[in-house]
DNA sequence: CTAATGACCATTA
DNA sequence: ATAATGGCCATTA
């Protein structure tokens, strides 16, 4: 059985290059309207930073700076919020001030 | 089992 | 515009 972190995973890797999405979006789509707030916690022992000891998810990489507050500011990161928009420009994703442009912000998150 | 922890959210002042 | 507040909840110690 996937637990809800596995499938916090799951869908962050399927966010595209150059897009980003909330948290609450991916809280959503992982099945738990209610649980943005975990989806940080979750994120923030992000496998592609740090190995949590799952086979499963060794070596695979989880764009976790993908993510991104609701109302567009970039939120925290293990490096830095600097770190994470420094990150998204180099995707192509535009930031102005500590918000990125609500156009590349994903709603829903298809495969 | 209980309690603490937040890379959050929405509302209010 | 910023700051505080209450709510939310999976995971971990």
């Amino acid at each position: 059985m996937a637990s809800f972190r596995e499938k916090v995973y799951l869908t962050v890797r399927r966010i595209p290059r150059g897009r980003v999405a909330a948290y609450a979006a991916v809280a959503r789509e992982a099945g738990r309207p209610r649980a943005f707030r975990a989806v940080g916690n979750i994120l923030n022992a992000n496998p592609t930073i740090k190995n949590i000891g799952i086979s499963k998810y060794r070596s695979v990489k989880v764009p976790c700076h993908r993510v991104v507050r609701s109302d567009g500011r970039v939120g925290g990161y293990v490096y830095g919020t600097k770190a994470k928009t420094k990150l998204l420009r180099s995707e192509g994703i535009k930031i102005t001030g500590n918000r990125v442009d609500p156009k590349n912000i994903l709603s829903v998150i298809s495969k």
